[in-house]
Parts: C-alpha cells; sequence; structure tokens
DNA sequence: TTGTTGTACTAAAACGTTTTCGTAAATATT
DNA sequence: AATATTTACGAAAACGTTTTAGTACAACAA
C-alpha cells in the first residue's frame, strides 16, 4: 500500500494525499477528513526510505558503544532509547567489542547519512581519532558519554571522574590502608587518566613515606588481568587497598580474593566503579562508586536531539558532569 | 557526494559507474579500476535509502526486547549483534519495558519495510499476538527467542525450560527440601510456564503429603515482589526451597533472606535462572540454571538471516531448543 | 467591469540509487 | 563478405515520497 494506490482509491491526486496526511494548510478540512480515515482503514504507513530520501532526514541515530554485557553501558542504552522512543527516533546499535579497528569501520559506515547523529562512547584502544574528526567535519551531530575523545569539540556527557575517584581513595586511607593499587584499565582514555589523576591527588595528601601506591595496568582480556591481580596480591609488600577503575576489575579481584584466600576487607580492602545491581548481596558487599548510567543516557540523547533540531548551537562542545555517588559497604570497612 | 558528481568527475555515466562499483560483469575491468579508485578517493559511499528504496532491501533487521539492563538479554543481544555485524546487516533496538501496549505499537511501525526482518523476545504482559500475526500476514520474517508466542508458526530459540526446571526442582528435593516454592513470573508466557510444568512435574515424583509446593505469582515491581517474597517466608510453615523463575526474583528473594535474617541454605534453598556473572560471588555463592544466552542470540540471528535470503523455506516453524546448565553452588548445598 | 486575494487542488520535479533495455563497436562464425 | 555474437557502455524508468510551482474557481474590492 502506497501513496499512488490510495491516492486512486480516494479519487485524489498524488500530492493532495501527502499534504492531507502531513495535515498541509492547503488541504481542506473535509478532505483530510477522508483522506485520514482512508489510511486508517487500508493500514497506509509511509515508506521510510522514500521519506528520508527526499527529506534527508531518517529520524534515526546510532549508538556505538563497546559492548552491552555490561551494567553501565546497558543502563546507559536504557536511557537513551527511553528518549530517542519518546522523540520517534529509531536506534541504531552498533558494538566495537573493545575493537579500534571495528569502531572506525563502523563509524565510516556512518558517514553517508543513514543516521542524523551519534552516541558514543570510545573503545579503549582508541588512539587515533581521524575517524571521528570525518564526522564532524561533515556535521554529522555526535556527542560522547562516558568515554569521550578529548581533542573534538563535541558535547560530552561523563561523570565527576577525578572526584570520585580521590574520594573513593581517601575513604581507604580513612579506613587505615597505607598502600593502595590503582586497578587502571586504558591509559589514555580521558575518564580512566582523570581517576587516575583523582587515585594519584589523593595518594600525594598523604606526604608520608609510609603510604605507597601503585598504578597495575589492565586490559580487556580477564584471565591475564586475573594474573596481574593475583601477582600483585601474592608479593610480599601486597597492596592494603585496591581501586577498581571498572567494574570487570573489582569482579577478578574479588574472584582473586576468594581464590587465593585473602581476605576482604580484612587483608585488603575494595572499591570499585561499579553498576553492578548485586554490589550490595556480594561476599563480602562491594563499596561502589556508582555512576548514574540511565541518567547519562537520557542526557546524552537530550543533547543529541537538540543538536540535530538546530535549537541553538551553545550545545556545541558543552561539557556536562553528573556525579557518582559512593557507597560504603563491608569492602571497606575497618574490621 | 553522489553517483551523479562522481560519474561527472569520471566522465562516465551514471550506470556505468553504478554498474562498476556492483563489480557487474557489463563493466570492463579497467574501468572498473578507474571507478574504484575515484570512488576510494573521493569517499564516496552509496546512498542508504536510495538504495534501500530502489531495492526494497534494508540489510537492517529490528530487535524488540522487553529490557535491556538485563544480563540474559545483553547477553543475547550480544550475540544477535555478532551475527548481524558479520553478514554486514544494521540492528535496530526497540525495549518494549515490558509493556504490551508499546510492543504492539512498536510492531505496528516496523510494518512499513524499514525492516527486513524482526528477533523478539516478548513482553510478559502480552496475551493478545494479534499485531504478530499481521507481520506475519505481510511475510516480515520474524524470529522469537526466549519468550515465543505460541499460537504462530514462525522459528523459536528457546531453552529446554521443562527439564531445567524439573532437574532444579530434583535437586532440591535431594538436597532434603520438603516444601518448594516457585516464584512465577508470568502465567501464560510460554516458557515460564514451562518451567511452572516441570517444577510441578519435579514435585509429583515426590508422591507423598510430607511435599508441598507453592506457586508463587511475582510481576515486575520489585518492591511488590518483595513483600510478596517477605509474607511467603514469613509463613509459619514457610517453605525450605525456593525456584526462581527470572533472575530479578531469585535477587529478591537474596534481599528478602538478607533482611529478615533467614539462613541460606541452611533455612531455605534457592536456585533460579540467572546469567548473573558474579552468581558465584553471593553470600551465599547462588545456584543457578543459566541459559546460553550469547548462542541463543546467534542461532535467532542466523536463522532470520537464513530466512530473509530464503534460502530454503524449511526453516519455518522450526523450534529450537538450547541446553541451559545447572550449577551448583552453596544456596542449595546441605549444612 | 477588471483586478486582487484566497482556497483547494494537481502536475511535475527532485531525492540518489538500481536495473532494464537499447546500441555501437569489436570480435567471432559461417 | 555477410551475419551472428559478444563486449562495454549509456538512456531512461522505477522505487515512493515531499515540495515547488502552477491553476482553476470563488470571493471580494475598486
Amino acid at each position: 500500500m502506497n501513496l499512488k494506490q490510495l491516492a486512486k482509491e480516494l479519487n485524489l491526486s498524488i500530492s493532495t494525499v501527502s499534504k492531507a496526511l502531513r495535515d498541509s494548510y492547503e488541504i481542506s478540512h473535509a478532505t483530510k477528513q477522508l483522506v485520514l480515515a482512508k489510511a486508517k482503514e487500508l493500514n497506509y504507513q509511509a515508506n521510510p526510505f522514500a521519506s528520508n530520501l527526499r527529506k534527508q532526514k531518517s529520524k534515526t541515530i546510532a549508538l556505538v558503544v563497546p559492548e552491552i554485557a555490561n551494567n553501565f553501558f546497558s543502563q546507559a542504552i536504557n536511557g537513551i532509547e527511553a528518549i530517542a522512543q519518546d522523540k520517534g527516533y529509531h536506534v541504531l546499535i552498533y558494538l566495537t567489542h573493545e575493537d579500534a579497528q571495528k569502531e572506525k569501520a563502523i563509524v565510516n559506515i556512518l558517514q553517508n547519512g543513514r543516521v542524523d547523529g551519534i552516541i558514543m562512547s570510545l573503545s579503549h584502544q582508541t588512539k587515533d581519532i581521524s575517524h571521528l574528526q570525518m564526522l564532524h567535519n561533515q556535521h554529522i551531530p555526535l556527542v560522547f558519554f562516558d568515554r569521550a575523545a578529548d581533542n573534538i569539540k563535541v558535547p560530552k556527557i561523563t561523570t565527576n571522574d577525578f572526584q570520585s575517584s580521590y574520594d573513593a581513595t581517601q575513604l581507604l586511607l580513612q579506613k587505615g590502608c597505607k598502600s593502595i593499587a590503582f586497578l587502571s584499565f586504558s591509559d589514555h582514555i580521558s575518564i580512566i587518566q582523570q581517576r587516575m589523576q583523582g587515585f594519584l591527588s589523593a595518594m600525594q595528601t598523604t606526604n608520608n613515606s609510609d603510604y605507597t601506591n601503585w598504578i597495575v595496568p589492565c586490559g580487556i582480556d580477564n584471565s591475564v588481568n586475573y594474573t596481574i591481580i593475583e601477582q600483585l596480591l601474592q608479593q610480599p609488600h601486597r597492596p592494603d587497598g585496591i581501586v577498581a577503575s571498572v567494574e570487570r576489575l573489582a569482579i577478578t579481584a574479588y574472584e582473586v580474593c576468594n581464590q587465593i584466600q585473602i581476605q576482604i576487607p580484612d587483608q585488603v580492602k575494595i572499591i570499585g566503579y561499579t553498576n553492578l545491581q548485586t554490589a550490595f548481596l556480594l561476599q563480602p558487599s562491594l563499596s561502589a562508586i556508582t555512576q548514574p548510567a540511565y541518567e547519562m543516557g537520557c542526557e546524552a540523547a537530550s543533547i543529541l536531539f537538540r543538536l540535530i533540531e538546530q535549537k541553538g548551537v551553545a550545545f556545541i562542545a558543552q561539557e556536562t558532569i553528573l556525579k557518582s555517588v559512593i557507597i560504603e559497604r563491608s569492602s571497606t570497612s575497618t574490621v
């Protein structure tokens, strides 16, 4: 069922029907009623491709994220989808699987007008951002959330990573930790760097040689991370506190402690960035730095839609910083 | 940059360029080279809407799921996306938020050719399936995974729900449970019914009045579920075993036990359907019936693509049943 | 009367592809 | 040499919309 058929049924021209359907002032009330009724009767829906082609708009956005089987991202996507559905937009989802090559390939495909805008969180590998620059040059609206690229002037939704990491580290210090390890995840993604800086900054407040810190670089391979953390905790002078920069590392740290029989929080206290909904049910319950993932998604989508609909160029290059909350549980308690 | 401009640059006709790009036999090797080189140089990419309109194909599928902030669904989506990316398909994602009305609205929108096929898991509310029947009538390829509609002849990917539930219940019985509660989630979704039947069937093997069973209907509201389970466990003759039909209910059961100080597994043993990656870190570690979510996603996508590409109508109405695995942990151990 | 304005409609162009059909030149077949 | 076939390309239609540019007709003003 297309416009032509519908028009024939109504004994009207294609243009009249088209205009009636979009409530044009050129069409009389009476014919509008007729057209609407017939369209409903015959279950007419405009072909989106013809529409998109003609209007040069797709009412579709792309969502490019590292992974989805991850509490932070799935909650954020939930927020993005909620806003998109409300606004009548469609959402294409692409996973980079933390692979910079894949990210580049995906972004290249998105340059041909398939989408009106893009929401992204970078792969942890991504260093070269030429593919993103190209998007920007083509004036395709782009918004980052969480993992943003530094050197590109587009809106970014992040959390107070420096501060939350600083506070979490202070919490460990206050609970008596003397040597704390920071489990890092990537050394060039901005938010992880900030978390690291917050950690280091807190450590520096203890201007005292009694206090030591480790920066422990981890990656996406869980078994490699396991070994790294195992070795860390099997040293003679092992840390008595751990700040995990991402959820997965907090979980792996728990696993290691479980396996090699190190008591949390007696022998090592752990706090980590996590959106785990079962953090309070873990053994022991996990102290968490929790990002407002859903809200970040909503915010990212809202800004993207404003950008697409051009309501003020003032939004360009604006940084929105939401606050993470720190929830103290048993994994950082004193004995 | 479009075909017309590219053709002008090359002093060739639009049709020649188009054919060269799709490697048609009508075009000489030499010109193909020329065209390809120029296309690359000018970063030409075909407009997808023009292409889709002309070809009446979109290389896009829709994924309609109840929620995403959920370990089962996010893992399944991961599998679906992996296959789709591999096949060069795009994935539109729609969340119903367990709302049958929203599901209907979404499905209606998908009837206009926007997608070549649909992968779905039903909202737990969905009873009326007329919207799905309409899709089917319009010959839009459709595949269900996990939560499928009974009365519609399309491929379905599910797990051995009856058997896994039966086995889980047998495990509880074997561990000494006498009265077991089944926390249900929806009374008309097929897979939940099967899980319930598996439970009841296992209970019937104990042909003995010493054994009792509860079917406890729960919903999507966590706080309501909390109250229901709390009341269940505060009865004088409370159950000494629980089978949770979905992850959320297992977690809520843990919460309740935590709160009202009922010891797992001493006072009540718990086993549940879950894809929680931290099940083994819970206090106590949670015995799980784990569905092969990623594999289910891959399978659903593979079948949908075969359907789309018409490689054999033999796939229509085929049911694929993968096996869940039961992992016994502390929550079902004997004291 | 003539000219102006407004209303309600239609014809046709445009969006950017893909594909069918036609054709000139080159090559092969008789 | 005459005919048939192949090769390599171009013109034009088609996909289904939206929108611009008309155009009758009626209502109104001068």
